[in-house]
RNA sequence: GCCCACGUAGCUCAGUCGGUAGAGCGCGUCCUUGGUAAGGACGAGGUCAGCGGUUCAAUCCCGCUCGUGGGCUCCA
C-alpha cells in the first residue's frame, strides 16, 4: 500500500503494517515519542494494522490530538487504579480536558483528596508495569453483557445511546480494567509516567442537576518530567497571583461577606486603579469617535418587555416596585442607548452613531457561580453601541476590532479571534432573516480578512440575535480569558423599530452592533492583577512613589520633593515612620510601589535622591530631576489610539 | 440553584478527647535617628460566623441559616 507523509513524501508498505512500524521506519526517536496515528483523517491506535493507501501523520505529545490521547489514556489509568482500590466504584466518563483530564466515579464513602496518595501509588505501579491498552470491537449484546455483569449502569446508558446513534462499540482493556471507549489510546502505561492528581469535585452525571452527583477526580499528565514540573509551577504561580488574594492584600477591593455575595467594594487604592483605567477608556473612546452617554440603573419593566430581556432573562433580573409600576435594575445597557437613539428622528448623515457608557449592570447570578471579580452580581460593562447603515458595516467592524486590539496591546495581552456564526440547521434558534445573517457574517469575515487577522470560524456559537467576534486574551501565564466581544444584533432594531432616513427620504432599518472591550471593568482589573502579578503598570499604580527620609532631619526635604511630585500629578507619599529604612523599604516593596526615593543627609544637602525601583532594586544616587524624569517616564499614560 | 469541604483576633493559622482560647504578622504607645526586603519593649484586640437544640456546662456534639472555597450548570 502507498502511504503519504505530511512532508508529501510517499512510501510503499505491505498491507497490515502498523503506525508504530511506520514510525520506526522513519526514525527511532519518532517511534519512541509516537502516541497515536492519524490515518486518512481518522485517529487510530499505533498498533492498528493499516490496510489501504492513505495519508499518515504520526502524532506525539506536541500535537494537540496526541496530547489529548495521552491525557485521556491517563484517565483510564486512574480509573483502573480506582477499580482496584475501591471495588464498589462505578464508572462515569473520563475525557481529556484543557491541560489534563478527569474521571467521574460513583464511589460510596470516597475519602476525598486523602485517597490521592494511595491511588497515585497504584497508578505509578501500573505505569511501571508497561501494561498495554488493548482495543476490542464488539456487538451491542456482548458489550451490554460485559457492563451489565459489572453493574456499570452509567456505561450501559452510554451503550444505549451509541446503539440509538447507530455507532459501533469498542472497549479498551488495561490490565484488569475494561472500559467502554472510542479511543484511540497510547500503546501502554509506560507513556503515563509523568502525571499528577490535582483535585476532586462533585459533578452531575451528564452535567444534569437532576442526575446523581458523581465524584470527579482531576489530574494532568505530560510527556516529560520537565513539562509536568513546569505546568505544576505555573499552577503554583497562578495561585500566588490570584486576584482574590492580591486584591485585598494590596488594598484594592473586597467582595462579598457582609457586603453581600458577588458585590464589590472598591477601597481607596483600588478606586484609583479603576478611575485611571476608566478615564483612559473614556478619552480613547472620544478620540475614536464615540459619544459618551449615561443612563439610569433602573428602568420600567415595559422597556425590558419591548427589548425581549424580560422574556428570556428575567430569572437573572432584580425587580422593584415603584409607585404603581414595576421597575427592573438593568442587566444590560442596550435599552438605555436605544432610548437615546430614538430620542429624535435620525438621518443617514448622523451615522455611524457610536454611543458608549461605562454602565453598571446587575445580574442575579446563581450563588454557586460567583468567583472573585471574574463573576459578580454587579459589574460595569464598558458598553458601546454602534448604529450604522449596511454599507458602513465592514468599516465599523474593522474600526472596532482595531480599537479592541489597541487595548490589549496597551497591557501586553496576546489574543486569538473567533468568529461565531449561526448554525443553519437550526434556523428557528435565531432572530432575523438568514439572508441578512449571511450578509453580516461575510462582512465580519471580510473585515477580519482585510485587517490580515487570523481567526477561527465557529458554527453554532452565535447568539440568537446575531453573529459575533470574540477575542480571547492571553495573559502572562499563557492562560486565555474572555476578552473583547463584538456582537451584531438583528433583534433589537426590529423590536424597537430603529430606523434612519436615507438619502432617498425613506425610512430604513438601522444596523446595530454591541461591543465591550474590557467586557467588564471588574473582571478586566482581575485579569490585570493576575497578568501583572499585582505589579500594575506605573500609570495604574495606586502609589507611584514613596519618599523615605532616612532620619527625621530629612523630613523637610522630603516634603519639598513631595510637593514637586504632587504638582506633576504623581501619586506619592512620605513614609517617615519611626522604623528602620530596611523595614520601610520592605513595606514599599511588598506593597508593590514602583518607585522609592530614599533621602539621607548626603542627598538632602545636594538636591539628590537615591532611587530604588520595585523589583529591580537600588539604582543609586542621582540628581532629583533625573529621578523625576525616570518616574514620569515610568508612569506615563498610554498613547491614545490613532 | 445543586454536591462536597471549610468558617477561631484586621491577616495567616494553632488549640480545646465539652470546663468561654494562643502564636506570628498587622495595629497602638514608648525606646531606637537607623543607608536599600523585618531594631527592641510593652499593650490593646476574640459572643471561637449567626440562630436554635442536647448537656450541670458548647468554640468543640446535633440541626438550621449566612458566608467562603472546589466543582456541575451558566456567563461580562
Amino acid at each position: 500500500m502507498r502511504i503519504n507523509f505530511p512532508d508529501s513524501s510517499l512510501k510503499e508498505y505491505e498491507a497490515g503494517t502498523t503506525g508504530l512500524e511506520i514510525a520506526g521506519d522513519i526514525s527511532e526517536g519518532l517511534a519512541r515519542n509516537a502516541l497515536i496515528v492519524k490515518f486518512n483523517g481518522k485517529l487510530l491506535d499505533l498498533d492498528e494494522p493499516l490496510r489501504e493507501d492513505g495519508n499518515i501523520e504520526i502524532l506525539t505529545f506536541r500535537d494537540e490530538e496526541g496530547k489529548k490521547a495521552l491525557r485521556h489514556s491517563c484517565s483510564h489509568l486512574l480509573a483502573g487504579a480506582v477499580q482496584k482500590l475501591y471495588p464498589s466504584a462505578r464508572f462515569g466518563i473520563g475525557p481529556s480536558i484543557e491541560d489534563g483530564f478527569y474521571y467521574d466515579f460513583d464511589i460510596p464513602d470516597f475519602p476525598g483528596i486523602s485517597a490521592f496518595e494511595e491511588i497515585t501509588g497504584e497508578m505509578k505501579r501500573q505505569a511501571k508495569e508497561n501494561i498495554p491498552f488493548v482495543r476490542k470491537e464488539m456487538g451491542f449484546e456482548e458489550a451490554v453483557a460485559i457492563f451489565k455483569e459489572k453493574g456499570e449502569k452509567y456505561k450501559l446508558e452510554l451503550i444505549e445511546e451509541l446503539r440509538d446513534a447507530g455507532e459501533s462499540v469498542s472497549v479498551y482493556q488495561l490490565g484488569e480494567f475494561i472500559d467502554l471507549c472510542r479511543g484511540p489510546h497510547v500503546p501502554s502505561t509506560k507513556c503515563l509516567k509523568y502525571f499528577k492528581l490535582l483535585s476532586t469535585a462533585g459533578a452531575y452525571w451528564r452535567g444534569d442537576e437532576n442526575n446523581e452527583m458523581l465524584t470527579r477526580i482531576y489530574g494532568t499528565v505530560f510527556d516529560s518530567s520537565k513539562n509536568l514540573k513546569e505546568h505544576l509551577a505555573m499552577l503554583e504561580e497562578a495561585k500566588k497571583r490570584d486576584h482574590r488574594k492580591l486584591g485585598p492584600e494590596l488594598g484594592l477591593f473586597i467582595i462579598g461577606g457582609s457586603g453581600g455575595p458577588g458585590l464589590t467594594y472598591w477601597l481607596p487604592a483600588g478606586t484609583i486603579v479603576r478611575e485611571e483605567l476608566e478615564n483612559h477608556w473614556k478619552k480613547a473612546h472620544v478620540k475614536s469617535g464615540y459619544q459618551l452617554v449615561s443612563t439610569p440603573h433602573i428602568a420600567p419593566v415595559e422597556l425590558w418587555k419591548t427589548s425581549g430581556h424580560y422574556s428570556y432573562y428575567k430569572d437573572n433580573m432584580y425587580f422593584l416596585d415603584v409607585d404603581k409600576g414595576q421597575y427592573a435594575l438593568k442587566p444590560m445597557n442596550c435599552p438605555g442607548h436605544i432610548i437615546i437613539y430614538k430620542n429624535s428622528k435620525r438621518s443617514y448623515r448622523e451615522l455611524p452613531m457610536r454611543l458608549a457608557e461605562l454602565g453598571m449592570v446587575y445580574r442575579h447570578e446563581k450563588s454557586g457561580v460567583l468567583h472573585g471579580l471574574m463573576r459578580v452580581r454587579g459589574f460595569t460593562v464598558d458598553d458601546g453601541h454602534i448604529f450604522c447603515t449596511e454599507d458602513q458595516i465592514v468599516d465599523e467592524i474593522k474600526k472596532v476590532v482595531r480599537f479592541a486590539l489597541y487595548f490589549l496591546k496597551i497591557f501586553d495581552f496576546g489574543y486569538s479571534i473567533e468568529l461565531s456564526l449561526m448554525d443553519r440547521e437550526h434556523l428557528d434558534h435565531y432572530a432575523g432573516e438568514p439572508e441578512e445573517w449571511g450578509k453580516v457574517e461575510s462582512a465580519l469575515g471580510k473585515a477580519l480578512d482585510e485587517m490580515g487577522e487570523d481567526y477561527r470560524p465557529v458554527v453554532g456559537e452565535a447568539v440568537f440575535y446575531g453573529p459575533k467576534i470574540d477575542i480571547k486574551m492571553k495573559d502572562a501565564l499563557g492562560r486565555f480569558w474572555q476578552g473583547p466581544t463584538i456582537q451584531f444584533d438583528f433583534n433589537i432594531p426590529q423590536r424597537f423599530n430603529l430606523t434612519y432616513v436615507g438619502s432617498d427620504g425613506q425610512d430604513h432599518r438601522v444596523f446595530m452592533v454591541h461591543r465591550a472591550l474590557f467586557g467588564s471593568v471588574e473582571r478586566f482589573i482581575g485579569n490585570l492583577i493576575e497578568h501583572y502579578a499585582g505589579n500594575l503598570p506605573g500609570w495604574l499604580a495606586p502609589h507611584q512613589v514613596v519618599i523615605l527620609p532616612i532620619t527625621s532631619s530629612q523630613l523637610e526635604k522630603a516634603e519639598e520633593i513631595e510637593n514637586i511630585l504632587a504638582d506633576l500629578e504623581v501619586r506619592c507619599s512620605i513614609d517617615a515612620r519611626s522604623e528602620t529604612v530596611g523595614y520601610r523599604i520592605r513595606d514599599a516593596e511588598t506593597g508593590k510601589v514602583p518607585f522609592m526615593f530614599i533621602i539621607g543627609e548626603r542627598e538632602a544637602e545636594s538636591n539628590r535622591v537615591s532611587l530604588r525601583i520595585h523589583g529591580e532594586g537600588d539604582r543609586g544616587s542621582m540628581e532629583l530631576d533625573e529621578a523625576i524624569d525616570i518616574v514620569m517616564a515610568g508612569c506615563r499614560r498610554p498613547e491614545l489610539p490613532e
